[in-house]
RNA sequence: GGUCCUGUGGCCGAGUGGCUAGGCUCAGCUCUGCAAAAGCUGCUACAGCGGUUCGAAUCCGCUCGGGACCUCCA
């Protein structure tokens, strides 16, 4: 199964089948969020995005090592190499230590991921703890000629750099095309080419976070931790590196420039990009303002939202797009997904009480494969959850006595269902099991047995009015042929 | 302006040159004391205009619309 995968690859543009560096072994690269707020919810998509490719590739057998690193230093406002950075001039403004923004912001987005029950990585590297690290590397560039250095400050030497190497070479653009678009150099600008960019800030008197280098006190320009980081841990050239599509242009761009001057090497054999979330057809951003936060949709405590979502259904909203596509929120969008969630997982119970029957009424073999075979194709998830809707179909009947399964098949179908929708699209169910839920539990099997009395004296106005009463508290009765069942609605 | 992506039925969202994903919604039916659930049936779409082809939503061209990146953002 391992060598049946594809992947779209976005330096050649088109899906090449996944052949790790070394075999059995995949070196995963995810950029991380910036912690100097909260996480929104396109950060959400991207991991939730690479946290089903992960799975995915354990699922296929896979070792990996996935590394996602956590940005809290660095990362400048603007493009013009100066002023404070984003955790220095949020910390001035809540009145904080740097460090203290950034472990508020590290524990919320945790605690995002984990609701959205996404595998931890492996490794989570922070910018500030590979300070080293960097410097060496940036002495390296330096070294080979890639970079100068002016007042305290180092730049990557773009206009040198392509003339040995394909600068523009992840989003297809040449230098000419780049140069157009930028601004002219203005008196101000101390570096050489206009697309250069900073490896090494030289620290202002200002700079609350700074660390000593041999070009003085400073802190690293942002693409360079990543560079810096991935080669640590994965290799000099590892397998996937991923993150959103806004980073291509010019985070990774800068990536791949700086570790080829560095080691000329290509560092990275497939690299991944994730679409945007965008709302009434915008993108999703911080600066546009048009974002919630997790948090919000869980409430339903933000203007643009009717209600309350749970991660769960959230999750499967997004597992019903393909990772490269946009996806747009909306309310109506989000509520059919919900829908949808609950009767696969009603599926997933109906399918624990089928009896078997002698003879086979399905092609198991088939539906396998076509879970395979969505998968294998860029990890197309909704392609995937289109045939264990199918597989809905035929459970159901199942369970009307309409088809027939054996006991191989439910042995099977049980199988099948626990991998590809709790292992590989890292759904769960919601139900937890507190001591307060088990005594639930017992509270309502007493209420459906005394129910059950009422409804054999034909008293159904009594049993409807405890059917709706329940209702009313968003607890739902059904009456099916085996007897009564319950279930509490979000 | 440059580099690209995209336009699918009421909504969301896959997709291959020919065999009309899937979810939600809506209507009808079956089941049921009723309701719900479930099942079955129906709603047969690919922005517009040309072209290539025996045949295109799928390839090419043009037009119109939407979006992204080129400046911080996943």
């Amino acid at each position: 199964m391992q060598n049946q995968l594809t992947l779209f690859n976005t330096l050649s543009r088109t899906k090449e089948k996944f052949e790790p560096v070394n075999p059995g072994l995949v070196g995963l690269y995810v950029c991380g969020p910036t912690v100097y707020s909260d996480v929104h919810l396109g950060n959400c998509r991207t991991f939730i995005s690479f946290d089903l490719i992960y799975r995915y590739l354990l699922h296929l057998g896979f070792k990996v090592r996935y590394v996602r690193n956590i940005t809290d230093a660095g990362h400048l406002e603007g493009d013009r190499d100066e002023g404070d950075d984003k955790f220095a001039k949020k910390a001035k403004l809540e009145q904080l230590e740097p460090m203290e923004i950034v472990q508020k912001y590290t524990l919320g987005f945790h605690d995002v991921m984990q609701a959205f029950n996404t595998l931890p990585p492996s490794i989570e590297p922070t910018a500030t703890g590979h300070i080293c690290e960097q410097i060496e590397m940036i002495k390296e560039i330096i070294s080979k000629g890639y970079a100068y250095e002016i007042n305290g400050t180092v730049y990557f030497d773009v206009e040198k750099y392509n003339k040995e190497f394909p600068y523009g070479q992840l989003t297809n653009r040449k230098l000419e095309d780049l140069l157009e678009g930028t601004r002219e150099l203005s008196g101000q600008d101390e570096k050489r080419g206009r697309l250069d960019f900073a490896l090494w800030i030289g620290a202002k008197p200002e700079t609350l976070m700074r660390w000593p280098s041999p070009w003085g006190w400073g802190f690293p320009g942002w693409h360079i931790e990543c560079s810096a980081m991935s080669s640590k841990y994965l290799g000099n050239t590892f397998d996937i590196h991923g993150g959103g599509m806004d980073l291509q242009a010019t985070h990774h761009t800068n990536e791949i420039a700086q570790s080829q001057a560095c080691n000329h090497k290509s560092p990275v054999k497939y690299w991944m990009h994730t679409n945007m979330l965008t709302v009434n057809g915008v993108r999703m951003s911080k600066t546009a303002g048009n974002g919630f936060l997790p948090g919000e949709l869980f409430t339903g405590n933000h203007p643009l939202l009717e209600k309350g979502y749970s991660p769960m259904g959230v999750r499967f909203f997004m597992m019903q797009s393909h990772y490269r596509s946009t996806l747009d929120f909306s309310n109506e969008a989000l509520q059919a997904s919900e829908k949808g969630y609950a009767r696969l997982m009603t599926a997933i119970k109906t399918l624990e009480k089928i009896k078997p029957s002698s003879n086979s009424g399905i092609f198991l073999n088939e539906r396998i494969k076509a879970c395979y075979d969505a998968m294998n194709d860029d990890f197309n998830s909704p392609v995937l959850i289109a045939e264990l809707f199918e597989i809905t179909r035929e459970i159901n009947s199942a369970n009307d006595g309409k088809i027939s399964f054996s006991e191989s098949d439910i042995k099977g179908l049980k199988k099948l269902m626990h991998n590809f929708v709790f292992d590989v699209l890292g759904l769960k169910s919601e139900s937890s099991n507190t001591s307060k839920d088990k005594a639930l539990q017992g509270v309502m099997e007493i209420i459906l047995e005394i129910r059950k009395e009422i409804k054999t004296k034909k008293d159904f106005a009594s049993s409807d009015k405890l059917r709706d009463d329940l209702k009313k508290i968003n607890i739902t009765i059904k009456d099916t042929k085996d007897g009564a069942t319950w279930s509490i609605e979000e």
